[in-house]
DNA sequence: CACTGGAAAATGCCGC
DNA sequence: GCGGCATTTTCCAGTG
């Protein structure tokens, strides 16, 4: 393969690594942003991250959640026949 | 303060940061595909980084960080990294 | 301050992390071994994983969820009339 | 296979695992406060553990990364970082 | 053997 | 201005 081909390739490569991480460097500013306009409105950004956070994890734990506290009892030794949870 | 303008506040707060999180999370999706496919193509994603961080320091810096290194190699008897003949 | 002595020091602090570094090294082994070793008793070591990070959480989690739990209610517009902030 | 000796078994695999990472845990705090008894001396922290981590990896291997490392850089435009004159 | 997921390290921010 | 915390990034092991 011609050199001059791979360094054009790799030209091309890190420039546009290089503008996705500029896109996604702005909208880390944004969100820094309202952080700090809510907290100018009296909100706390530390609860206001845990609630962001808590909104997150809600959804995907519902089913795995679930198979997991049935292990956490195991291990316990408390394991009911059936979980009551239908 | 009306307590439901703070709710109706909080409530754009939290969707408004949801939403920049989402963008966030789908650039960093296309970088990471970026990153993959300079890999396919037979770049070391590993050195890509570096060289993507070393752009990213202005080259005082750099040198700044590097002499401080140079100093403590030294001090502990280690050699340089011999520069590769240029 | 002469040389000689930061020198020295340097290589004390050095000598230090490497050997805290090499301790640490050996524990992380000791515990990738009884991993290892229940998965061979047939417990499925991913879900070990989760079970010892779930009882490390939940102790830190009694008081502070709590408050969380308020928040949260806040944020569906339950509130009561005194925030209980100082 | 006995529930019960299985459920000891676990029990015995999880405090055994929790004990290590107990005793990692206080190597990683000795390890934070050496690095800041450094500082206190004078010492940057960020070097410090760049040296570390150079000194981890054999020179042989260093020096194959550093000439890759090179070679994109050259094929970016990028100057080599000018070696401290020895 | 590449990929995904998780652990560990490092950087940056916030509060004191 | 510094220490502590949280987030982010990097590395590595397990998995298909």
């Amino acid at each position: 393969m011609p050199t001059g081909a791979a360094q054009a390739q790799l030209r091309s490569v890190v420039e546009r690594i290089e503008r996705l991480e500029e896109e996604k460097a702005a909208i880390s500013a944004d969100i820094k942003e309202v952080y700090a306009e809510a907290k100018g409105n009296g909100f706390d950004p530390k609860i206001l991250r845990k609630v962001i956070r808590l909104r997150k994890v809600d959804p995907s734990e519902r089913d795995e959640e679930q198979a997991l506290l049935d292990v956490y009892m195991h291990a316990l030794g408390m394991v009911p026949t059936e979980p009551a949870g239908s």
